[in-house]
DNA sequence: CAAAAGCTTCGGTCCAGGCCGAAACATGCC
DNA sequence: GGCATGTTTCGGCCTGGACCGAAGCTTTTG
């Protein structure tokens, strides 16, 4: 009985994440971009009242923040909790037996690159990690890792070598990708990564969703500086759909 | 529309947590062990053909596991990634802004100290990370975590030495208490902890439910060991209830 | 001021899905 | 075998809530 209490606030909490209308304006809100009502109810295939009545009981249970802005009113994600949680969800999800393979052929642009809140997902933010951790820059140890003096200068050299404050240690986590199912940076190293990319122009944001774009600077650069297999693109790390896996899914 | 797959399959296995008979099962199976269809279906207040509907669906969804042995059909949660999504979705819950209070009774044990999965939780869990990062013995940041070296002698001593292997580095991640808001240790290091402190029976499992029991012999030797306050119980870390706070809730 | 755009509120329809009673299986004990 | 216990399947009831049309509100534009 004392159970109850909580498990019912989790009820409450994920029924609301549990429609499909919700989960869609959810997904798009993991982008990290405030949007507009308009363009969620158009993200999630109902009418604007519809969204609006979603976003009203996602604002009241405190999974959105919504600003006023003229005659818009912008929605984001309200904390980083929800991402988190949002993140930790769809990992499940992807973990799940799968019944059907409906890979979108839309999808490979998002597998390829995509934001995830405030950092990178995708096989690129997978590749750039595991060339860090084989060149011995960071140490990775389930969710925490640790950044070494020789990734100190490589992230110096990008211009983020603020990162390692001289008091506290340098924040970073890992995430595990959906699509990938490994392992990404994530946490302030990863956020902080992601926004001098795109300041550097190495990458852009894609004008809508969360894909994100390898802008033809970036191509050559992200290679070199990271040091990626130039076939990075191509590895595919795990062949999820191919060959039957021993391990159930 | 590439994202729909995607937010389709969240919106699934949300769905699947946000009922509330399904919310109960799931929050009994955090405790960590397994537990028959009759059991949680008490736990959740419905009979056992309804249990056992729901237990179908969240096994078929890869959510829990089950394992036959004789006439019962033991059930536990699928993975660890399964527990950590509900772990993200009940802090989201906890801070959640809150319409009504209803703090119940019998939950001031589960507050106390409880299991969370495979680790501590609860105002013991928190007291005891609390100090250990103030005598310096571990260094949290955000999730991740490191043990000292003064740390290392500490664990030694409590005769889990081997946890801190050469080669790998100590697993030492926290996890967000819904109770009391504040980080407490979890991850592999949490996870031994909690094993070791129960074989010394510092510690025991309460007959039902997840709250811990702190035996006569635990409490001297925790206060003593981790130099916990005297009156750790006491602590209000968050008048959450008392006086009227600014934040909301 | 009127018109348009963005958003919300109201009212009514409709359906997915949770729940239980009854009965069927399955397993263990006598 | 006969009975008790644990669990699942079937069928029918019923409620919560998602959805949209229409109308109302607010802010920008002309």
């Amino acid at each position: 009985m004392s159970a109850v209490i909580s498990a019912n606030m989790l009820a409450t909490i994920a029924a609301l994440i549990g429609d499909t209308a919700r989960a869609n304006i959810l997904f798009a809100l993991m982008g990290g971009k405030a949007l507009t009502a308009g363009e969620l109810a158009a993200s999630a295939g109902v009418t604007a009242q519809t969204a609006s009545g979603h976003l009203a009981k996602l604002a009241d249970a405190g999974l959105v923040a919504v600003e006023k802005q003229g005659r818009h009113r912008y929605s984001r994600l309200a904390t980083p909790e929800v991402a988190q949680a949002l993140h930790a969800l769809m990992t499940v999800a992807a973990m799940a037996p799968r019944r059907h393979h409906p890979t979108g052929p839309r999808e490979v642009a998002l597998r390829l690159a995509r934001t995830c809140y405030d950092h990178m997902a995708g096989r690129l933010a997978v590749a750039i990690t595991d060339q860090l951790q084989a060149d011995g820059h960071i140490i990775l140890d389930d969710g925490a890792g640790q950044i070494t003096r020789s990734g100190q200068h490589l992230f110096d050299a990008l211009g983020i070598g603020q990162t390692t404050m001289p008091g506290k240690r340098p924040l970073c986590r890992t995430c595990l990708d959906w699509s990938e199912r490994r392992p990404h940076l994530a946490g302030r190293l990863g956020a902080i990564l992601l926004s001098r990319l795109l300041e550097m122009q190495w990458l852009a944001k894609a004008p809508a969703g969360r894909a994100l774009l390898i802008t033809s600077l970036g191509e050559k650069a992200l290679i070199e500086h990271f040091r990626l297999p130039v076939d990075w693109r191509q590895t595919d790390l795990y062949p999820c759909r191919s060959n039957g896996n021993s391990n159930g899914f």
